[in-house]
DNA sequence: TCTGTTTAAATTGTTAACAATTTATGTTAC
DNA sequence: GTAACATAAATTGTTAACAATTTAAACAGA
């Protein structure tokens, strides 16, 4: 991928989204943010418009751009989005995953499972969806992986302004018996414990109450920090 | 919705690439767009970034932006993301149409009809999309309604770019089949025609072949027409 | 103390000018 | 006639300055 300023903006503010740095209705100033990635606002202009393209940030007129905080309806849509894409990302991956594909999932789980230990949410949160996108990438369908992608970001929001509990991450349990099935080849069941894994999650989120809180741009969005 | 240039520089290209008048790989020049659309590069330049994040325009730094043209891989994609997110959208469309919805899609097969017997490819190509967007919205998910656009569009492209004979477009009976099966309150049915409609669709592209064109663009994106 | 108004600061919106790069044109040599 | 090269034109990229709007602050009156 090119290394355009608008193209490492984007990536970071989506990157801080999926980790809960940034939370719904943080307003995002073209100043703070030309600042920050030593840019001039042309480029801060042109990664909002992207951002709000993939429907992560809402654009006011005159007002600015704020991190989209997505109402319960849309909420709803999103996880209802999410069934239907992963349905037939996870059948892709059953019939198309080869044994190091299998691996690699297999060390993810490893992975989730040493994090899980650690008590470091934003971390577990980021693995978490780690996964999904893993399972998206072997389903080599890059329409459906880029959708994934923007509907985690989305997900990501929606828990971090409703979800209660700490239990609204993804279990590593469920992860590990999608994997299991996917190495038994077990296209149905494969299905079944996607869509039943992705309505427990729904399921958790506490609609009604919110969570808003705000910080400094410049702690939750550094530059300069590794992402991987 | 807002009115400011970006929207309708943004809304007008979507039409355009939709009806198929701008094809794969045209170039979108700045000054060409600002003069079109009379206002500033600023402008056209936040309307090209939204437009590929759409992912229907390809920005080539230096080089600047043009009408993407889908590969064969891409295309395949497109079709199967469409299969999932169409599946679940006629399913929402069965449980929850009333009868003013079922009488609004007779009444878009009627507008078919009469269409069909003009002969006039780039309407019937725009009412047939038409057709799958009404179903979106009777289905009532602002997200699978928004992928369903861009999928919509970009099948518009890979259609122009590929697609061999006239009968590539969606044929009246099988939209007609597809609202009878709804208005009979047959999930399965409705699902499966749905499925085999794209499919037939899909199976008429003749890749390999290509059939490149390019015009003026004063001629094809003209901001005074009127769309409805 | 609260409310409403005025003033100042900060932020977004707009435009133009200039630099860098690419594309087109024209010329020369073979 | 073609290829390679030099030049000119057009296009994209970048920056800064200024206008318009919104937000915050200061202040007066009840």
């Amino acid at each position: 991928m090119s290394d355009t300023p608008e193209t490492v903006l984007v990536e970071h503010v989506l990157d801080a989204i999926s980790d809960q740095r940034l939370r719904a209705g943080t307003k995002l100033g073209e100043q703070a943010l030309s600042d920050l990635f030593s840019c001039n606002r042309a480029h801060v202009r042109r990664a909002l418009a992207t951002l709000a393209a993939y429907q992560v940030v809402d654009l006011i007129p005159n007002r600015g751009a704020f991190v989209s905080t997505p109402s319960e309806d849309e909420a709803r849509d999103v996880f209802q989005a999410r069934r239907a894409i992963e349905a037939t990302i996870i059948r892709n991956v059953v019939r198309r995953a080869d044994e190091a594909d299998i691996a690699s999932l297999r060390t993810h789980l490893a992975t989730e499972d040493s994090i899980r230990s650690q008590n470091d949410r934003p971390k577990a949160i980021r693995a978490s969806r780690a996964f999904h996108m893993l399972l998206a990438k072997i389903g080599r369908n890059s329409v459906l992986e880029h959708y994934l992608a923007e509907l985690t970001m989305r997900t990501s929001l929606i828990i971090g302004l409703y979800g209660s509990n700490a239990a609204s991450l993804c279990s590593d349990d469920e992860h590990a018996r999608i994997v299991q099935s996917i190495a038994d080849r077990d296209e149905t069941r494969a299905q079944e414990m996607v869509d039943h894994h992705l309505r427990h999650i729904e399921g958790e989120i506490a609609f009604g109450e919110e969570a808003p809180r705000v910080g400094p741009l410049s702690m939750i969005l550094s530059p300069d920090r590794t992402t991987g």
